[in-house]
RNA sequence: GCCCCUGUGGCGGAAUUGGUAGACGCGACAGACUCAAAAUCUGUUGUCUUAACAGGCGUGCUGGUUCGAGUCCGGCCAGGGGCACCA
C-alpha cells in the first residue's frame, strides 16, 4: 500500500471536476489525430530543433528524464507558439552493454529486450504530453539506423579518418572477456574477482587529432555554451605548445626524444625517464628481469588513468645515460617512470626538479641532483628545499640563457636546438585518437573482412548493412559474435578466398554522434538528405546533463566535421546552443541498521517523527543527493503521474530551481504544484461571477483596479517571454502565480474588472501552456475557445503598458535606507533631491546641517551623504 | 595537485547585473468555515532590542574600492563537480 494513498484518494474527491486522467489522455489524442507537432521542412518559414539528449532504453524512465523532457518541451511549444517551425524529435540510444548483461543474467536477447524496454519507455513518455514528432522515431539498433554508419565509417577510411593500431584493453584472465572500465573493480572483475590485466590488441581509431586545433579553436564560436562546459572541452584537448628535444644515448647509436614545455630549464636537467610502455623499455626488459617486473607492476595499476594517477610515483633506473644535448661531457640517468604516459608526447621527459614539483619529488626519492636555473627577477639566486619554482622569473646557471626572462629563454632555446638540429618547437595536445572497437555483441557491426592474402579489406557497398545474427548465445566467456559458427565466415571480397568478418563492434558513443542529423530526415535512403539537414541543423537548442560535457559533445562536433569532409553536410558544429540541466536529488534514508530505504517506505507518525511504514522503527534521514539506486532515495515518475498527473510533475520540474542547477525532490515541492493546478482550473471553472463572453470590447475606460491589472497582465506577457528566452522557468513560474493572485482580487460583476479578469484568465492559460499543457488545453476551451491552444500564437506585449507613471524611489542617508517616496517617472533630479530632504526621517538625520553630496540616480535612489 | 562552479531566512530560491535584500513558493503559527478532520480562504512569518513607536544587525569569513557592494577586487573557509602523473 503506497503511504499517500489515503491522501490522494480525497485529492481526488477534491478533483471530481477536473480528472486529470481523463484530460491528459484526451488531449494528448487530440494532438496525436490533429498532427499538431508533425513538421515537414519549408524554408519559406524560420525553423527551430529543439532537442533532448536520447535516452538509454532502460526500461523505466527515471525523474531526470522526466527533468530533461520537461525542460526540452517547454521551449519547443513556446517557440511553436512564436511562430517557428519546431523540430522535437525523440529516438532511442539503444545499443550497450545493458541488454548484454540482461541477456546474461535473464536469458534473454538483447534485441527482445530493447524493443520492449523501447515499448515501455515510450508509452511512459507519452503519458507526459510531450510534444513530439514521433514520425521520426529511431532506434539505433535497427539496420535502418546503424547501416548508414556502416557507409560512413567506410567513407572514414577512405579519407584517412579511420585506421587501426594497437592498444592497451583491460583483460579478465578467468572470463576471457574485455572489459570496460566501470566492469573493473579495485583492480579486480566486477564478475570474476580476477585481478585485471592489461592486454593489447588490434583496434579501430578514428582521427579526431587531426581536428584537434579546429575543434579548439572553434569553441569560441559557441556563445550559446555554458563557459564551463567550453571550458571543460578546452582542457580536454589541452593544447600546450613546447619542444621536442634529442637527447643522444651515452654508448649507443640512437637518440631518446622527449617532449617539454620548459627548454628553457634544460641546464636544470637531472634525469630522463620514458614510459613503462616506451620501446625503448621493452628493449632493454628483454635482458633483464627486474626491469620486466617493474613494467608487469606498472601494467597492474589497469588502463583507468583515475587508477595510473593515485598509484605511488617509481622509477626503475635503467642504467642507460642521457648525454646532455648541449654538453657532451654532461651525462643523466635514465628511468623508466610509472608516472609517465605513452601517449601524450613522445612517452619521455627530461626531468628539471628546481621548477617542476612532480619532478622535485622523483629527485628527492632517487637522490637526484636539483639545480635552480630560474630566479624571481629582484633575487641573487633560488633555494629549492620541498617546493619547486615553477613560477616566472629570470634564467641563471644556464649559460647563454643568464639574464634572460621565462619566455625569451624558451625562444632563445628553441633556435639554438634548432639550429644544432637538437630539437624544434612542438605543439602537443591532451587529446588522443578516439578507439572505436569494441569486443561485444551488441552494437553496429565494424564493416570490414580480415582476409589471409588481401588484408583488412572493406565490405562492399553494396553488402550493407552488416546486420548482426540473431542466434546467438551468451552462455559462454567472450564475444558472440566471435564464437557464432557461420557469421563471421565469409569469402574475401576482394580474391574470394574464405575470410573473417571483423567480429568487433562500435562504441557507442558512435550512434549519438550523428543521431540529430538523422532526425532531419528519419526514414530517408541515405544518412540524411543534405538539403533537410541544412535546413534543420544546426540543432538550436539542445538540452541534457552535464556528464556528456566531454566526450559526447566533442565526438559530435569531430562527428559532423568528418562528415562535412566526406561530402555529407556543410555543417560544422551540430549544436548552437546547450542547456546543461542539474541532477535530480532526494533525502536519503536508512533504517536502524543502517540500511537504506525507499522513500516510499518511509513515513511520519502522529508526532511528526519519521518512521518506517511496515515496523514503525525510526528512520535516519541523511542529506540529498543525486537519486541512484543504489542509495534507494529514487521516486518513480510513472507513480507521480498516476497519482498527481503529467502536468504536476512537469509544473514541479519547472517551479523553484533554475534548470542548470540541481532539484531536491520533495512531497511538498509536489503538493505545491498540484495545489496550484487546482487553483487556476477553480479560478476558470467556478468564478466568483460569470465570466464576460471572448472577445468582448474593452471598456473606454478602466477604473483603478483595471487598469492596474491590465498593467500587470501586460507585464507578465513581457517577463515571462523574457524568462523563457533565458531559459528562467523558475522566474517564469512565480510570474504566473503573482498575475493570478492579482486576478484573484478581482470584482467579476464590475464591467471594467470583469474585461481585466479575462483578459487576465487568457493570458494566464496562454503563458502557462508551453508548460502544463493539458490543463492549460483545457481551460483554453473552458474559457470558450474552438481552437486548440496548442496551435495558438504567443500573446503579445503592448510596450505602452510595460510603463509606469510613477515610480518608488529609495531615500538613503549614508547608504542606509531611511524612507521611500512616489514620484512622477523620470521627473527632474532636483524635484528627487528637494521631496527627499523633506523627509522627516531624513531631517532627524541630518539632524539641522546641510548635507555634503547628494547623489540622485533618476528613478532608482536619492543618497543624501551627510 | 590543477581547473571550474556554488555559498542569501527554518527550506527551494528572487534581486532589472553597482541602487529599497528576501519576489514567488514550501514549511510554521494564528484565525475563518466544520460536530470534527481534510480541503479551502484570511493574516503573520530574516534576526535582535522594545509593550509600542522606532532602531540595531544581516547575503560563508575577512580586508578593500565606492555616496552606495549579495553584485566589483584581494586573501581565506566550506561544499560540489571536472581533469590529471599533461612533461
Amino acid at each position: 500500500m503506497p503511504w499517500n494513498a489515503a491522501r490522494r484518494r480525497i485529492r481526488l474527491d477534491q478533483m471530481a471536476r477536473y480528472n486529470f486522467k481523463e484530460t491528459e489522455a484526451k488531449w494528448q489524442k487530440t494532438w496525436a489525430e490533429k498532427r499538431c507537432f508533425n513538421v515537414e521542412a519549408d524554408p519559406s518559414r524560420p525553423k527551430y530543433y529543439v532537442l533532448e539528449m536520447f535516452p538509454y532504453p532502460s526500461g523505466r524512465i527515471h525523474m531526470g528524464h522526466v527533468r530533461n523532457y520537461t525542460l526540452g518541451d517547454v521551449v519547443a511549444r513556446y517557440k511553436k507558439a512564436r511562430g517557428f517551425n519546431v523540430l522535437h524529435p525523440m529516438g532511442w540510444d539503444a545499443f550497450g552493454l545493458p541488454a548484454e548483461n540482461a541477456a546474461i543474467e535473464n536469458k534473454v536477447h538483447p534485441a527482445k529486450w530493447t524493443y520492449e524496454n523501447i515499448a515501455s519507455m515510450r508509452t511512459q513518455l507519452q503519458g507526459m504530453g510531450l510534444s513530439y514528432d514521433w514520425e521520426r522515431e529511431i532506434a539505433t539498433c535497427h539496420p535502418g539506423y546503424y547501416r548508414h554508419e556502416q557507409k560512413m565509417f567506410l567513407d572514414f577510411h577512405k579519407a584517412g579518418l579511420a585506421y587501426r593500431k594497437e592498444s592497451w584493453v583491460n583483460w579478465d584472465p578467468v572470463e576471457n572477456t574485455v572489459l570496460a572500465n566501470e566492469q573493473v573493480i579495485d583492480g579486480k572483475g566486477w564478475r570474476s574477482g580476477a585481478p585485471v590485466e592489461k592486454k593489447l590488441l588490434s583496434q579501430w581509431f578514428l582521427k579526431i587529432t587531426d581536428y584537434a586545433e579546429d575543434l579548439l579553436q572553434a569553441i569560441q564560436t559557441l556563445d550559446r555554451w555554458p563557459d564551463r562546459v567550453r571550458l571543460m572541452q578546452h582542457n580536454w584537448i589541452g593544447r600546450s605548445e613546447g619542444a621536442r628535444v634529442f637527447f643522444p644515448i651515452a654508448g649507443r647509436d640512437e637518440k631518446l626524444e622527449v617532449f617539454t614545455t620548459r627548454h628553457d630549464t634544460l641546464f636544470g636537467a637531472s634525469f630522463c625517464a620514458i614510459s613503462p610502455n616506451h620501446p625503448l623499455a621493452g628493449e632493454l626488459a628483454a635482458g633483464n628481469p627486474a626491469l620486466v617486473e617493474f613494467i608487469a607492476e606498472c601494467n597492474r595499476i589497469g588502463t583507468s588513468e583515475a587508477a595510473i594517477e593515485t598509484a605511488e610515483k617509481k622509477g626503475f633506473d635503467t642504467g642507460l645515460k642521457a648525454v646532455h644535448p648541449l654538453d657532451p661531457s654532461w651525462q643523466v640517468p635514465i628511468y623508466v617512470a610509472n608516472f609517465v604516459l605513452m601517449e601524450y608526447g613522445t612517452g619521455a621527459i627530461f626531468g628539471c626538479p628546481a621548477h617542476d614539483q612532480r619532478d622535485l619529488d622523483f629527485a628527492r626519492k632517487y637522490g637526484l641532483p636539483v639545480v635552480p636555473v630560474v630566479k624571481p627577477a629582484d633575487a641573487e639566486t633560488v633555494e629549492i628545499g620541498d617546493t619547486a619554482f615553477p613560477g616566472e622569473g629570470v634564467l641563471f646557471n644556464s649559460r647563454f640563457l643568464d639574464g634572460l626572462p621565462v619566455e625569451e629563454a624558451k625562444k632563445v632555446m628553441a633556435e639554438k636546438l634548432t639550429a644544432l638540429g637538437l630539437g624544434q618547437t612542438n605543439i602537443s595536445y591532451r587529446l588522443r585518437d578516439w578507439g572505436v572497437s569494441r569486443q561485444r555483441y551488441w552494437g553496429c557491426p565494424i564493416p570490414f573482412i580480415h582476409c589471409g592474402d588481401c588484408g583488412i579489406v572493406p565490405v562492399p557497398e553494396a553488402d550493407l548493412p552488416v546486420e548482426l545474427p540473431e542466434d546467438v548465445t551468451f552462455d559462454a566467456p567472450g564475444n558472440p559474435l566471435d564464437r557464432h559458427p557461420s557469421w563471421k565466415h565469409v569469402p574475401c571480397p576482394t580474391c574470394g578466398k574464405p575470410a573473417q568478418r571483423e567480429t568487433d563492434t562500435f562504441d557507442t558513443f558512435f550512434e549519438s554522434s550523428w543521431y540529430f542529423a538523422r532526425f532531419a530526415d528519419a526514414r530517408g535512403e541515405t544518412a540524411f538528405d543534405r538539403d533537410k539537414a541544412g535546413y534543420w541543423l544546426s540543432v538550436d537548442q539542445y538540452i541534457g546533463g552535464i556528464e556528456h560535457a566531454v566526450l559526447h559533445l566533442l565526438y559530435s562536433r569531430f562527428f559532423m566535421r568528418a562528415l562535412k569532409h566526406c561530402g555529407y553536410t556543410d555543417v560544422e558544429e551540430p549544436f548552437a546552443g546547450l542547456l546543461t540541466q542539474g541532477m535530480v536529488c532526494h533525502e536519503t534514508y536508512k533504517d536502524p541498521d543502517g540500511k537504506w530505504l525507499f522513500p516510499s517506505q518511509v513515513t511520519k507518525d502522529s508526532n511528526g517523527n519519521n518512521v518506517m511504514v511496515d515496523t514503525g522503527l525510526p528512520v535516519t534521514i541523511g542529506r540529498s543527493e543525486k537519486m541512484s539506486k543504489s542509495r534507494k532515495n529514487v521516486v518513480d515518475p510513472v507513480n507521480i503521474i498516476g497519482s498527481y498527473g503529467a502536468d504536476t510533475a512537469r509544473l514541479f520540474m519547472l517551479s523553484d530551481s533554475p534548470p542548470e542547477r540541481d532539484l531536491d525532490w520533495t512531497d511538498a515541492g509536489i503538493d505545491g504544484a498540484w495545489r496550484y493546478l487546482n487553483r487556476l482550473y477553480r479560478l476558470i471553472d467556478e468564478p466568483s461571477a460569470p465570466l464576460v463572453a471572448p472577445g468582448t470590447q474593452r471598456p473606454s475606460s478602466l477604473g483603478e483596479k483595471a487598469a492596474a491589472a491590465e498593467k500587470a497582465i501586460h507585464k507578465t506577457i513581457a517577463g515571462v517571454s523574457d524568462d523563457l528566452d533565458r531559459f528562467h522557468f523558475n522566474k517564469a513560474v512565480a510570474r504566473i502565480r503573482e498575475l493570478s493572485n492579482l486576478l484573484e482580487g478581482l470584482n467579476g460583476t464590475a464591467a471594467d474588472e470583469a474585461w481585466a479578469l479575462r483578459q487576465g484568465l487568457e493570458t494566464l492559460v496562454r503563458l502557462i501552456g508551453p508548460m502544463v499543457p493539458h490543463l492549460a488545453e483545457e481551460l483554453w476551451l473552458l474559457l470558450g475557445h474552438t481552437t486548440l491552444l496548442a496551435e495558438t500564437p504567443w500573446p503579445e506585449a503592448d510596450p505602452a503598458l510595460l510603463v509606469d507613471d510613477s515610480v518608488t524611489i529609495a531615500i538613503q542617508v549614508n547608504g542606509k535606507l531611511r524612507g521611500t517616496i512616489d514620484l512622477p517617472r523620470d521627473c527632474p533630479k532636483e524635484e528627487a533631491e528637494q521631496a527627499a530632504l523633506a523627509l522627516p526621517a531624513v531631517m532627524q538625520q541630518l539632524d539641522g546641517k546641510a548635507p555634503r553630496k547628494v547623489i540622485v540616480v533618476p528613478n532608482r535612489i536619492v543618497n543624501i551623504v551627510g
